[in-house]
DNA sequence: ATTACTACTAAACGAGTAC
DNA sequence: TGTACTCGTTTAGTAGTAA
């Protein structure tokens, strides 16, 4: 089933919701349901049979109409819908938001933070990963995405604990999850003293990124950050 | 706009406010954007444009891809289908459910209640309209619908309040906003004390329902409940 | 009454392409 | 690059109708 078609069914599902199919059977016939929607009582009847074809819905067929229950997996879709949504209009914070610039070669500090055990631990810990020994580099270009990480900053995060050890101490690091080149998952990692600036991103993955990506300096990469995990 | 093309938008809707451009601009190709969505990019640049058309969004179109951000009437749709799924989600109450029954001729006690100007006057209070002197009674035949009506009574309602007056005391009274026959727009009643059981409903309407509908006994009718007002 | 099949029509989609 | 046009193809929607 391809997405769009999960759509329709998604609009399908709520209206029965709204119908009060959610929790209690409803009486609905296909000819009714056709009316509310807008659609021929053909298609009102195709649609419930796919319904039923996903157990999204639970129906008996009755000569007075159709008696319809959304079943468990239906629920589930329209519960996460509803949290999508939740996020989107409480907490004016997008569920993520997709940052472009080009990779280039840092001063190798990230690596060197990272290697640090008590960063390390919580890290793993965190992201439930371990990351691979080393930083992407992502120099931002455009004012919008250097605007859009500065927004980001002032968004929740997973926040590892600085330090102090012999020599010096560590500080606060954030982190949010992130997917890179559309396929990668991974996090922006930011150190609250960095030596960059809001125009360079330094992203941490399970793997190599510039092996996995096949990625060089000056290519251009995405980074999906999440804001909600 | 047909209704189907209008949900097709609210999902491009969606998926926009997801990445980032509810409440503040986002910059999305149209590449991308299709790529999320399991479209053509063609496909997603359509949709962009029947979007800023019909003023959901606000567009500007870069050679570096396009600036989006949701505008007043989107935000008032991506609302409703926040509020709508909330209902649903949160109070277990059906927006609305529909009954059916036949029309039936009862002893007029109805008419004699609705009279009662301090009856009255607080159903114009509360539903806004003039009663037609008089009640359409139906009678519901199938135990679905009677388990149904049963249901609507737990149901939170708009309270007229009882009275006295010289001869006799007159008790609460629950109103539902309904939509009769599909068209015309009425109230459901229910005397707390009435002489009929779950197996009838009262309605009223500013107009004369039987006339409006062309109803007469042992015709069926649909009455949709609001749950919501 | 209903539901849902078949056959057809209308609409949406995407490949190619120009800008 | 990116966007959006044309146009052929695919898919969704409906009318008629049987069960």
């Amino acid at each position: 089933m391809t997405e769009k078609q999960q759509w329709q069914q998604l609009y399908m599902l709520l209206k029965l919701a709204e119908m009060g199919a959610y929790n209690r059977t409803a009486k609905i016939s296909t000819e009714y349901l056709a009316k509310k929607l807008g659609f021929s009582q053909q298609t009102a009847s195709r649609y419930l049979i796919e319904l039923e074809r996903c157990s999204w819905i639970q129906r008996k067929v009755t000569p007075d109409g159709s008696l319809i229950k959304i079943k468990e997996p239906g629920i589930q879709e329209l519960r996460r819908l509803y949290s999508n949504l939740k996020v989107i209009m409480e907490t004016n914070i997008p569920p993520s938001v997709t940052l472009e610039g080009t990779v280039f070669t840092g001063l190798g500090e990230g690596a060197y933070y990272i290697s640090k055990t008590d960063y390390k631990k919580q890290l793993i810990d965190k992201l439930g990963f371990e990351p691979y020994p080393g930083t992407l580099n992502v120099k931002l270009n455009s004012d919008y995405d250097i605007k859009t990480s500065k927004d980001i900053e002032a968004y929740p995060a997973l926040e590892v604990m600085g330090f102090q050890n012999e020599d010096r101490s560590f500080g606060l690091v954030k982190c949010y999850p992130a997917i890179i080149g559309g396929k990668v998952k991974g996090a922006l990692v930011t150190a609250t003293r960095s030596h960059y600036d809001a125009s360079v991103l330094e992203i941490i993955a399970p793997v190599c990124l510039r092996k996995q990506l096949n990625l060089k300096d000056g290519n251009k990469v995405k980074v999906e950050i999440l804001t909600q995990f």
